[in-house]
DNA sequence: AATATCCTTTGACATAAATCAAAAAAACTG
DNA sequence: CAGTTTTTTTGATTTATGTCAAAGGATATT
């Protein structure tokens, strides 16, 4: 169970154990929020089963996701290393199981297996990429840039040009730093000029050559 | 000389001995890349005398700057823990004296001493939380908002109202993801409205709750 | 100091994307 | 399955910011 978590491969069975005896198990409906911005940290989360999304929010309630957090992944380790509180919020947006890990037995584990340490390095500098990704796409690219790169990198992830969504599409616009009237006008242009087709949260990639250039920065012609 | 730079702080002399040992001494004149995105990583940077600059750039040349990095700070670090490539550029902006540390004298050392592993994590916890704050401001601030909170982190910096951009307007504009003629008209509408004064490089600051308003995410009203 | 280079400002204009409003479609729920 | 809620789409309009072009300033270099 404990095992199967990247964060803890490879830990010694003592440490396994520890771990085991550290974490709480928790259960979340659909919609709750898991923890908020700005609030103290007793410790760190990992999701066992479900989904989260780890957001911010505009004073005019505008979201933006950051990423969404899937089954095995951790999430809430910032302040654990840097003090302070929550940079962002996280809420499930399906029935999810998640393991609490407090703080000071985190901290006492890491100083004792340098794998365990290695495991949060490999997995901050992931987020890390992930989020210099986000800034790049935000600030240097346009909205069907940014969409066609995420088709792309559903393609990519279940090896097909078939694509399912699994998030809404309000969801999609407020990963992508857009809202959803945005999105709607920009995938029925794509589906006018036969880049894709979508149907429902289906989508086809029908001219994947046109969307890695629009992936790459290049402009959508109508 | 090693022993000021944050990340090696608490190490045992021996390990510090090993670091110096490491470590290669080099010089950087001014606008030099240090390394490039997609690049791969041999080992990561200590910036010890100078300033760089963190960037993206987009196929037309637009440049999105992550952060600027100061003496005792180091970069390049994500492709030690996560494999592959450097994420974005580094260039100096002063002529600049840099450590370069190559990776397996440096996972050696990670794996020896759990302090310097904890120093590198809060390391990227930092870098983290200014990443989301980043993303935050692209995504859900307008410009005026950004360069309102920049402003006042510079205040902080130096607790006085008076504060000097150690950087050029254009660097400010790629900072803040906006262009320099955006920057110049929004440093003029507050200059008009008398929020703050400006003179070439030298801010003033004469309306801080103007300030703190738009930081929050306050409109700007004319 | 003179020249060249770089940085900053200003104006006229273009445009991507947001906003507002409302209808249509889809997904839940009792 | 009827009704309610949520999600998605469409249209008309506004707006923040980008683009292009050119002139002024400032700064560095011989």
């Amino acid at each position: 169970m404990v095992a199967d978590i990247p964060l803890f491969k490879g830990l010694a069975k003592e440490q396994l154990d520890e771990v085991v005896n550290s974490i709480a198990d928790q259960t979340f409906d659909r919609g709750q929020t898991v923890l908020s911005e700005g609030e103290a940290a007793e410790g760190f989360f990992v999701l066992v089963q479900g989904k989260v999304k780890i957001f911010k929010l505009s004073t005019e309630g505008k979201e933006q996701i950051l990423h969404f957090v899937g089954p095995g992944e951790s999430f809430g380790e910032v302040p654990m290393f840097s003090g302070g509180r929550f940079p962002a919020n996280a809420e499930t947006i399906e029935k999810s199981r998640i393991f609490f890990f407090p703080r000071a037995a985190f901290l006492d584990l890491i100083g004792a297996d340098p794998t365990l340490a290695m495991n949060m390095l490999a997995e901050l500098s992931k987020r890390l990429r992930q989020m210099t990704r986000l800034v790049e796409e935000l600030s240097l690219k346009e909205v069907p840039s940014r969409l066609a790169a995420y088709i792309l990198y559903l393609s990519s992830e279940n090896e097909s040009d078939d694509v399912g969504l699994d998030i809404t599409k309000g969801q999609l616009a407020s990963l992508l730093g857009t809202i959803p009237e945005t999105l709607s006008r920009i995938l029925g242009k794509m589906s006018a000029q036969e880049v894709i087709s979508v149907q429902g949260r289906k989508l086809k990639i029908l001219d994947r050559t046109i969307l890695e250039d629009l992936a790459a920065g290049g402009k959508f012609v109508i």
